[in-house]
DNA sequence: AAAAAGGGTGTACAATTGTGTACGCTTGAT
DNA sequence: ATCAAGCGTACACAATTGTACACCCTTTTT
C-alpha cells in the first residue's frame, strides 16, 4: 500500500507542483503556503487539489520525490565528467552550481525543507544528501583517489563535504539568480572549503 | 530613529516573544505562526500584539537580536574555559552543544531563519554567524594557535567551522531534546569535522 | 454498448485570520 | 493633583482559509 504510483501524469498535479515551486522562488516558505494559494497560482479551482495531494505534507513529500531526481541527473553528469583528478574539484563545484541555477526553486525548497515544519519531508530531504553522500564516497573509492582511508573516515569526509555544499544553497538564497559576479564568489569559496576538507581528510590518519 | 530601545521590559511583550519561540519549539515552522496563534499562545488578546510589533517580521527581527546576546554568552564562556590547546576543540563543542541544549527553541528558530521567509532575518542571522566566525578567528589569532596561516585562509576556515556547526543545530531538529545518545553521536561527529578541518587548514598552504 | 472510475469545475459555509476603532487602567512627570 | 503616555482589553468586520457536496466530461474496463 501506499504504493507511489506515477503512472498517469496529471497536469493539474504538475501544474500545482510548480505553482509550489514557483510560490518558494518568489520568496514565500514553502510552511506558509496554504493549499488555496498554490491553487490560485496554478490556475485550478480550490478543491482540484485534493484529487492529487491529500495535504500540504503530502506535496512535500512528492516534491522531495522529485528533487531525488534532480540530484540523481546531477550525479551521472558529474560522473561522465571526471577530468583529471587534479580539477575534479573544481569541476564538480562547477557542475554544482549550475544546476542550483538551472532548478534553483527545487535547492531553495531543500534548503527551507532541512530545518522545515513537517518532519516527514525533514527526514526526506536529509535521506537524499545521505544518499548523495554514500554515492560520493563510492566515486571516489573506485577511482581510487581516497585509498589510504579508512571507509569510516572516508563517509566522514563525504558528510562535510555534502553539509558544506548544501548550505552553500543558504547561500545562493540572498543573491539574485543572475547576479554573477555573486555566485562566482560563491562557488570559488565553495571550492576552497572542499579543498580544505580533503587536504584535511588526506592527512587525517596520521594526526588522529 | 529607529532605535531599537529596551528601556521598559514590557511583560507581554516577552511573552509574545517566547509564546513564538514556544510554538517553534513545538515543531511548528516559524513562517507560518499567525499573529492570532503567537496572542494565544501568549495568553493576551490579538491587538496587544500591535503594542510592540509591527508584523511577524518584526517579532522575528527582535529575536534575532536576542540570539546574538545568547550566541554572546555562549563565546564568553568558551573564552573563558580554554584549557590546554590539546582539547580545545572537544571543550568548546561541549560548550556549543550545551548551550544547543538549553536554549533549544532559539536555536531551531535560527535554523528556520536561515532559509526563512523574511529576507530581513535572513540576513540577521547571517550577519550573527559572520561575526562569529569573525570572534574565532580572532581568537584563534591571539592564542596563536593559527601563526602560520594567512588572515584571509584562517577567515576562510573560520567561515567553514561555523557553517559547521550552524548546520548540527539542523541535526538536532530531528532528535529528541533527551535522546542523550544521538545528541552524543551528534556532538563526536561534530567534533571530527571541525578537526578535519583544521587539519586540513594546518596544511593548507603547503599543498595548495 | 454500458458501466465505472478518474479528474475536472462551481457553489457553499463555517472557522479563522489580520486589523481598525474605542475604552479603561497604571504610572511617572509636572 | 493632574495629565499624558503607554499598555492592555473588548468588540467588530471584511477577507481568506480548508473542505464538503453535487455535477460534468473523458478515458478505461467490461
Amino acid at each position: 500500500m501506499a504504493d507511489r504510483k506515477r503512472r498517469n501524469p496529471s497536469e493539474t498535479r504538475d501544474k500545482l507542483m510548480t505553482a509550489a515551486l514557483d510560490l518558494v522562488g518568489k520568496g514565500r516558505h514553502f510552511a506558509s503556503l496554504g493549499i488555496r494559494e498554490v491553487t490560485r497560482q496554478a490556475g485550478v479551482v480550490p478543491t482540484a487539489f485534493y484529487r492529487h495531494f491529500r495535504s500540504m505534507d503530502d506535496l512535500g513529500l512528492q516534491l522531495v520525490d522529485e528533487l531525488g531526481l534532480v540530484m540523481r541527473r546531477m550525479m551521472r553528469e558529474a560522473r561522465s565528467n571526471v577530468p583529471q583528478a587534479e580539477k575534479i574539484m573544481e569541476e564538480s563545484v562547477n557542475i554544482f552550481i549550475r544546476h542550483a541555477r538551472d532548478n534553483r526553486t527545487f535547492f531553495m525548497f531543500m534548503a527551507q525543507g532541512l530545518a522545515g515544519e513537517s518532519r516527514a519531508v525533514q527526514e526526506g530531504i536529509r535521506s537524499e544528501l545521505r544518499f548523495f553522500a554514500a554515492e560520493l564516497a563510492n566515486d571516489l573509492r573506485r577511482l581510487r583517489l581516497a585509498s589510504h582511508l579508512s571507509d569510516g573516515d572516508l563517509d566522514l569526509a563525504c558528510d562535510l563535504v555534502v553539509r558544506t555544499v548544501a548550505f552553500t544553497f543558504t547561500d545562493m538564497l540572498g543573491v539574485s539568480p543572475d547576479d554573477d559576479y555573486q555566485i562566482d564568489q560563491i562557488q570559488k569559496r565553495t571550492t576552497r572549503f572542499l579543498q580544505m576538507i580533503f587536504i584535511g581528510a588526506n592527512h587525517w590518519q596520521s594526526e588522529s
